[in-house]
DNA sequence: GGAAAGTCTGAATGATGGTTCACTTCTTTC
DNA sequence: GAAAGAAGTGAACCATCATTCAGACTTTCC
């Protein structure tokens, strides 16, 4: 044996593949996934095209990558939230305004999460995420009906309905931004949800 | 001159134009955009390749085409209901219904038109129809807040919150499709709909 | 230092699929 | 029926990328 990976050889490999997908996550936010070629990806990179095979056995495992990893976050911070302290009503309207404001805050890539036009793979993998997105909201709809704070519903078509509204909702603010509107456009996109879900109108 | 279309003539080459966008809709409803090449369309039309361009400059526009015809369709069908007779909270529920209702009976063109990945052409053309649906529930909603049926909101965005809810609703009954479940799901859907506009309880 | 085992490079390769075009077939008009 | 003008054909063309690979360069370890 003459060659055996070094731990600092091991986690050079381990920042480059790091590097390589933070910096195809910006391209991806920047040129969405149809311009964002291997070409463009390693040159954003540092790299040659041919060593993004070194981390990654194709472009789509690429691409599913950097969809998890920023999908996951998303998810991630939503759980919290939903999960976190307070009445289910409260950490509802907070969850929507919470993740709203992430996507206006970062519109690039929301829209390259929620709705820009992706290969088979990324799109199977957005299915997969809307599916934890819509678990999340289920979670919270049945604690609402539980503590008798939110009517008897189907609590995963709510879920559905809410994760598909919100999105929806976004899609215009987030291609043509009116800075001047995000307040108004969050408490009038919090108060749908809420209704959506069926809590009381606020006193 | 020795040529000069006649009438029969010209109507002949509309109606294999119509035929070709007829059955390029079947094969995208069958097997989504990304699968119907230009060869597969022009076979199921009973015609060479070259000859799609004897009718539309690109498959570009000819995929516009039938997104637009197909979505024209619907828009006028949910229009029809939105805008009929009734009361505007009814007509919301019967519209979302109708909606839904048709979306379950044609389940591969409603996928193709509602979320399949597509060229840039046509996800520019869902766009758009997807600002018309809004423009049909918006006008609904202003006038049940009119109407003093529905609580003061702002129309625009529960008319997005209510395109992006149904569409998500539908996305895993038009994959899996559950046909004993149909009216459930329909029902629960026009509920949510219903509430996500802050109509009251029905009694 | 040097051999072994990697890693990195970037031009060549290959697959895909839209588009073209020389040619054939059909329609019109006289 | 024959010339002129279209429409129809489908194999060849071409552009676009993802992917590969032979060679250059690095790191490890004796």
């Amino acid at each position: 044996m003459a060659y055996r990976k070094t731990p600092a050889e091991i986690s050079r490999l381990e920042a480059a593949r790091d590097h390589l997908v933070v910096r195809a996550t910006e391209v991806v936010a920047e040129v969405g996934w149809a311009q964002a070629s291997v070409t463009a990806v390693a040159d954003a990179a540092g790299i040659a095209a041919g060593s993004v095979y070194q981390h990654f056995p194709s472009k789509a495992a690429l691409a599913v990558e950097v969809f998890r990893r920023a999908a996951g976050r998303e998810v991630e911070v939503l759980g919290e939230v939903l999960h976190g302290p307070g009445d289910p009503v409260g950490r509802l309207a907070r969850g929507t305004e919470v993740f709203a404001r992430r996507a206006l805050e970062n519109r690039g890539l929301a829209y390259a999460l929620l709705a820009a036009p992706a290969e088979p793979a990324v799109g199977a993998e957005r299915l997969d995420f809307r599916r934890r997105y819509r678990a999340l909201f289920a979670a919270v709809v049945r604690e609402g009906i539980a503590a008798g704070a939110l009517p008897p519903q189907n609590a995963e078509i709510t879920a559905a309905a809410l994760t598909g509204a919100i999105g929806e909702v976004l899609v215009d603010p987030l291609a043509a931004p009116d800075e001047n509107a995000t307040e108004a456009l969050l408490a009038d996109l919090t108060g749908t949800a809420l209704r959506c879900a069926g809590a009381p109108p606020a006193t």
